[in-house]
RNA sequence: GACCUGGUAGCUCAGUUGGUAGAGCAUCUCCCUUUUAAGGAGAGGGUCCUGGGUUCGAGCCCCAGCCAGGUCA
């Protein structure tokens, strides 16, 4: 198959790292069709008055006019609600903390909008990720890997942790071998809008809003107690395994009064509105049966950290086959996106896989998802338990 | 009932020999960041319980009252 004729959709965001993927696609001859994904639309939950998408494909429309390739909108918001919107109502009312981005992909980009791309005839959609698929051929398979951005501090591939083999096999990321300041100086070049547009932030695809006010618009405010647990607690001298601290009414004392349990995560500092301590409290657990959120005073509180986690086994994903996790050694993970790798070591039963790493771990909030690294290649990853 | 201690920013408190007030926490904003968080920077906020008095000048001294906690009969 020719590269003339080898037809790439590409997701157009509005965005320079988008708009640049689809300028190299096209540089290289493919057959490049932009296309818009509206996900979002204003009936359902939505804070601002603002609606950024409108401004966001009227870029991407200039863009692709720019680079003389066709381009449409497609409208995905219907299943991006059912997949992500009520995903996250679900994991807050239940005290998780969800990660609607990684879902995104997994749901939506590399699938809803994969099968929307194959309707267009389309070989490959590309996406302006930072992130690199490679392919390793061993006894008649080929098997694709989920690599590392080439730009450190710009590595998107956390947020690709639940791509599976078929996806990465269909998906290019042109600019996974660039960095940040080449992209933006390629778009300058090109005379591309979105050159010095600011990063985009926030969920994506909705834009910024305040969390606990969007939450806030389906979920019920709830009045609970704030409990306070000593950092001397007896506690801290068992050893919980991979499970969290199991904390009770009586451990603490009562300080204070939260809005609902549910809107708050292990680690959070901030929305309380409790002082008079001489550190910050942080948030220990939150117990949505209960209504009670446990809370610890200073960054050094030992109910922060943990050192190992689990994962149950219908919950681990495995990216790349072609490895077995479990015979690897030397092994990183990150618990959330832009941590530094961190040292871990694996082992599992037939219920679940457990992790433990050579670093004490700050607020590993449950619903997140850790991924599992060699080298620079994210080969694993789980939802978090 | 007597005595003692204390009533200072939303909270916890500091305020030297009297010269119209500060710190931490909280809150807000900005930065960072395609999740949640965290992190960084900055800002706002006080008739110093009330009423008198002394003084050129009182949060700090004196008197009375109110409130909170404590002690003794």
């Amino acid at each position: 198959m020719s590269i003339s004729s080898t037809r790439v959709v590409i997701a157009l965001s509005g965005g320079v790292d988008s708009s640049v993927a689809a300028y190299l696609l096209k540089e290289k001859g493919y057959d490049v069709l932009g296309v818009f994904m509206k996900n979002w639309h204003d009936e359902s939950v939505t804070i601002s008055e603002e609606c950024p998408w409108l401004e966001d494909s009227y870029d991407a429309m200039l863009v692709a006019q720019k680079l003389n390739i066709p381009f449409k909108v497609i409208d995905l918001s219907d299943q991006y609600k059912e997949k992500i919107v009520d995903y996250m109502f679900n994991e807050y009312e239940s005290g998780n903390t969800p990660n609607p981005d990684v879902l995104c992909n997994r749901e939506i980009k590399f699938d809803v909008f994969l099968e929307t791309a194959k309707q267009l005839n389309a070989d490959f959609i590309a996406t302006g990720h930072y992130a690199r698929v490679l392919s390793i051929d061993k006894s008649n398979k080929t098997y694709f890997g989920l690599k590392s951005g080439i730009d450190v501090e710009k590595d998107q591939s956390y947020f690709l942790c639940q791509l599976n083999q078929y996806q990465l096999s269909k998906t290019l990321f042109p600019i996974g071998n660039l960095k940040k300041d080449d992209v933006r100086e390629i778009a300058k070049k090109q005379g591309l809008i979105t050159a010095e547009k600011k990063d985009s932030q926030g969920l994506c695809f909705i834009g910024k809003v305040k969390l606990p006010d969007f939450l806030q618009q389906k979920l019920v405010r709830k009045k609970g107690n704030v409990i306070l647990i000593s950092r001397d607690n007896d506690m801290y001298k068992k050893d919980f395994g991979y499970d969290d601290y199991a904390y009770q009414k009586q451990d603490g004392k009562i300080i204070g009064n939260h809005i609902g349990s549910h809107f708050f995560t292990i680690g959070q500092r901030k929305g309380l509105s409790i002082g008079g301590m001489k550190e910050p409290l942080f948030i220990l657990a939150t117990d949505t049966i209960n209504n009670l959120i446990y809370v610890g005073e200073g960054s050094d509180h030992p109910g922060l950290y943990r050192k190992s986690l689990k994962v149950y086994a219908d919950n681990f994903h495995v990216v790349n086959p072609y490895y077995n996790i479990l015979n690897l050694n030397k092994l990183k993970a990150r618990i959330r996106y832009r941590q530094a790798l961190q040292e871990v070591s694996i082992s599992a039963d037939k219920d679940c896989f457990y992790f433990d790493f050579t670093k004490k771990q700050k607020a590993i909030a449950r619903g997140q998802f850790i991924s599992i690294y060699k080298g620079d290649e994210l080969i694993a990853s789980g939802v978090i338990d």
